[in-house]
DNA sequence: GGCTTCACG
DNA sequence: ACGTACGTGAAGCCT
């Protein structure tokens, strides 16, 4: 901060001169995401970031002109000559640099009638009088006149907006060869290009010092023209007048009006909030930070306070009833319950160190758990029982309590899938990024070592971090919760994710048992099979070094050594996929046919054989996670590893399903869905034909191909109901003709025939897919029937291929996420039932339309009829949802 | 880290 | 003239 013993010193900004200056130094293409330009805007704060961190001024006031006519000045300077030309874009943004200086808390000062120049004349002098310092920041020269040793300076603005010159009386000296006082006549004599003024032609800057210098002024000038050369005097004489008449024109007034404004209290007060929601919206991520930077350095005054930890109390390491009684005690009296975990290593895999948890918010006191004290009953219990937690990404934290047997069963708000549903297509959930946009707050960057909390070395760090995070949590969840309300998915929010994220935490932490030697078994057999493979292409090709795991290698062997027709291009070169492949076939059999077998297996053993395997835990179970922030579209996915991908359309792939097994004394149940997305499509577009045919439970595909074809339903050949089954799973994705052709392999306009033919027979889904892309574009999103919201900006891109892109995006969002919602209530009311029942059974996989259940064999009926009917009830649409059953003892024996 | 390929619903 | 079916995650190659 300025050190108040000195000199007060102020700036003192030409706002229009400076945007001005800004908005031709900057790109014009600078501009954010929703198409405002932000040249001058961006420029302009910029200029005030480097200005406020050079000069650390006590106070600053900005002066703009007022946009009215003014009634003294006849010339119009530069940049309102040109205003017709660069108009809007330049109007718009200085509005834009007003509100910058509003959040910021700058004063700035405009008078009609009356231009900057005027009002910044006025403030100077009223400083100097006062004994103050006052710098000029303009990029007009009209300021010159003003410098006055010690207390007036001018700070030039050059060019581009870090270049700046800063002159005293002995700098307008050097730089213009006259006085301060002299400017106005030097200036009225050489005029000013940038401002408009034409001067005495012949008269430069060398010359007009010079005859200001040895004349004193005008008057002694002109008193003098028998001294000039000829055509010197020539001239002055022709354009006495003009030179007389710029001279008023440049003398600056020192008597506006500065209305209301202080100028012994030239204050800066940044409204943080605001200022937040400006720079957000103006897209200045590094430059406010600079600037953040500069304001506090030089005011004190941050954009906003970080999150900060008064205090961590610790509880004592010794576990003593007292201690244990009394935190227990204490939590329960709390009105929420805001906490984090801490792990060594990967939240909710590694060993949990403890948790943060906040206890008196008013003091920022954050109370730390290390989970030797979790493991209390009344500790555990007190967590348990809690009704309102909040927390981030709370799936992870249950998880790894369940194992130290605290069941967090009172969740209320997870600001991670909180967020996630505001804004699906964000995709950065992080604590930090919620707090930066949802509060005017900011994380502390990272505690240096010193300032870490010694507790007996074990989590010292990792302690102070889920502290912050847990105060995170407690000052995001007001702002988060109406944001929630806003967005109109609060009851989406709290009727299904809420209680998912347990249903799911329970799911994780008790993972499916696999037959780890049926994997090493089929595993083995696929590396012989791979290791046949790969040595007999290496012979069929002649190349004993060749990779067949790589694509610019299988490139180069079939499309340039042996001159295959590449048929498909990838953005690197042609492509070698499998389809591509099939195709070339009959050209190369004795290769393509070994390698798409290669290519398969080189699959199954890589990614399901090795990486399973990988996966197994000492349980003898693989524990994926399950993302409830990731797909847009609402669904859920699978990491580590990917549960939802394990084979079953190839025989040697499905064989990886046998591994999949019941825990010890259990059966497996696999329930799914019948055609769901088919379902959700007849209910969506309400198409009489598609509703009357599952209603009726035939062959979906049957009927379908039966009424595109135009054939009674028992003459439909299986090619007929195969081509019909393609239709219906393209259209959830809005395939068009040449997508259906090339899965088909056949012509672009048999498929347009057969796509036709199916809008025909079931008229109200295409009209359905129009209103559903029509209402996104006119929302900007689409909506499930639950309420679950996908923002599609794609659909107001100019490029063509992205808006049609966004088309099918928005087609296939109502269908997909309504299956998504379906399957996540069913889930939910599964889970909740089977507690409820105090049965042995566990929901412990689920793959979007299908769950696998362990079920000992007394609770087999009982609980077969609950998961039967939970699912068949989990939404009430116009067909019916029907469920498949099997029972096994592995995954593939139960399936049907 | 991007790209290609491929496993699933 | 161009590209062409939605949504995921994992592995291996290559720069």
């Amino acid at each position: 901060m300025s050190d108040t013993s000195q000199v007060r010193r102020y700036l003192l900004i030409d706002g229009h001169s400076l945007t001005y200056r800004a908005f031709f130094a900057l790109p014009p293409e600078m501009a954010t995401a929703s198409g405002q330009v932000t040249n001058a805007v961006f420029g302009f704060t910029s200029m005030l970031t480097y200005v406020l961190k050079d000069l650390r001024p006590d106070g600053v006031l900005v002066a703009f002109d007022r946009s009215e006519p003014t009634f003294r000045h006849e010339r119009e300077p530069a940049y309102k000559a040109q205003r017709e030309s660069s108009p809007e874009i330049l109007r718009q943004q200085v509005g834009l640099v007003r509100e910058v200086l509003d959040v910021l808390g700058i004063p700035t000062v405009d008078a009609a009638g009356w231009e900057a120049d005027d009002l910044i004349a006025t403030a100077a002098r009223r400083l100097a009088a006062q004994g103050c310092e006052a710098i000029i920041v303009t990029g007009d020269r009209d300021s010159y006149q003003l410098v006055h040793d010690p207390f007036i300076k001018v700070l030039y603005n050059k060019r581009g907006v870090s270049d700046y010159a800063l002159y005293d009386e002995q700098g307008i000296f050097e730089r213009t060869g006259v006085t301060p006082a002299q400017y106005p006549e030097y200036a009225a004599l050489r005029g000013d290009p940038s401002d408009n003024l034409p001067g005495v032609p012949g008269v430069g800057e060398k010359t007009a010092a010079k005859l200001i210098t040895t004349y004193g002024g005008l008057d002694g000038i002109f008193a003098h023209l028998d001294a000039q050369t000829p055509k010197l005097r020539e001239s002055l004489t022709a354009h006495e007048d003009r030179a007389r008449a710029n001279f008023e024109l440049m003398l600056l007034r020192d008597d506006a009006p500065l209305d209301g404004i202080d100028l012994e209290h030239l204050t800066v007060t940044p409204k943080p909030t605001e200022a937040r929601r400006l720079f957000e919206f103006l897209e200045f991520r590094g430059l406010t930070d600079r600037l953040n930077e500069a304001m506090t350095e030089v005011f004190g005054t941050s954009l906003g306070a970080s999150v900060s930890v008064d205090r961590v109390s610790i509880d004592p390491v010794v576990v003593t009833a007292t201690a244990t009684e009394v935190l227990a005690a204490q939590i329960a009296k709390l009105e929420v319950l805001d906490l984090a975990g801490a792990w060594v290593g990967d939240p909710g895999r590694s060993e949990l160190l403890g948790l943060a948890l906040v206890t008196r918010s008013e003091a920022a006191e954050v109370t730390w758990v290390p989970s030797a004290l979790l493991r209390d009953p009344a500790i555990a219990e007190a967590l348990g029982s809690h009704p309102a937690v909040r927390g981030h990404d709370l799936k992870a934290l249950m998880r790894s309590l369940l194992g130290i047997g605290v069941d967090l069963r009172g969740l209320q708000l997870d600001t991670a899938i909180a967020a996630y549903l505001i804004d699906p297509v964000d995709a950065t959930y992080t604590v930090a990024h919620l707090v930066e946009s949802f509060t005017s707050l900011s994380l502390p960057a990272a505690q240096a070592p010193s300032d870490r909390l010694d507790l007996d070395g074990i989590g010292a760090d990792h302690s102070q971090t889920a502290a912050v995070a847990a105060l995170a949590v407690h000052h995001l969840a007001g702002p988060i919760a109406e944001r929630l309300q806003a967005a109109g998915v609060a009851d989406l929010y709290a009727s299904m994710e809420n209680p998912l994220v347990r249903v799911l935490a329970r799911m994780e932490y008790r993972g499916v048992a696999v037959d780890v030697r049926v994997l090493r078994e089929i595993n083995t057999e696929l590396t012989t099979e791979v290791n046949q493979l790969a040595a007999r292409l290496r012979e069929v090709a002649g190349r004993s070094d060749l990779n067949l795991n790589s694509p610019t290698q299988l490139r180069e062997l079939l499309y340039e050594t042996r001159g295959l027709t590449p048929l498909k291009k990838t953005k690197t070169g042609y492509s070698t996929d499998a389809a591509t492949l099939e195709k070339l076939r009959d050209q190369w059999p004795e290769f393509i046919e070994p390698l798409l077998r290669h290519r398969e297996v080189e699959k199954l053993r890589g990614t399901y054989g090795e990486g399973l395997i990988a996966e197994v835990g000492p349980d003898d179970r693989i524990h994926a996670t399950f993302h409830q922030t990731v797909a847009r579209t609402g669904r859920l996915s699978s990491d580590r590893p990917n549960l939802h991908n394990i084979p079953v359309r190839s025989d040697a792939g499905r064989r990886f399903r046998t591994a999949f097994i019941p825990g010890e004394g259990c059966e497996l149940l696999v329930a799914d869905y019948n055609q769901i997305e088919l379902r959700c499509i007849a209910h969506l577009a309400q198409d009489p034909g598609l509703i009357e045919a599952f209603r009726t439970g035939v062959d979906i595909h049957n009927a379908t191909a039966a009424r595109v074809f135009a054939v009674a339903p028992a003459a439909v050949t299986l090619e007929q109901r195969s081509k019909a089954k393609m239709v219906s799973y393209g259209l959830a994705y809005g395939m068009e003709a040449y997508g259906l052709a090339q899965r088909l392999n056949i012509g672009t306009d048999e498929a347009s025939g057969i796509l036709n033919a199916y809008f025909e027979a079931f008229p109200n889904v295409r009209e359905y897919m129009d209103r559903t892309v029509a209402e996104a574009r006119d929302r900007g999103y689409t909506e499930t029937l639950f309420g679950r919201r996908r923002p599609i900006p794609e659909l107001s891109s100019p490029n063509f291929r992205v808006r049609q892109a966004g088309e099918r995006q928005a087609m296939n969002a109502g269908i997909q996420g309504l299956a998504a919602d379906i399957f996540k209530m069913a889930l939910v009311k599964i889970d909740q039932a089977l507690e409820e029942a105090g049965v042995a059974s566990r929901l412990i996989l689920q793959v979007h339309d299908e769950v696998l259940v362990e079920v000992p064999p007394v609770e087999r009926e009982r609980v077969g009829d609950l998961v039967i009917g939970l699912m068949h009830d989990a939404a009430e649409l116009d067909v019916p949802l029907e469920v498949n059953v099997a029972w096994g003892a592995n995954w593939s024996a139960a399936k049907g």
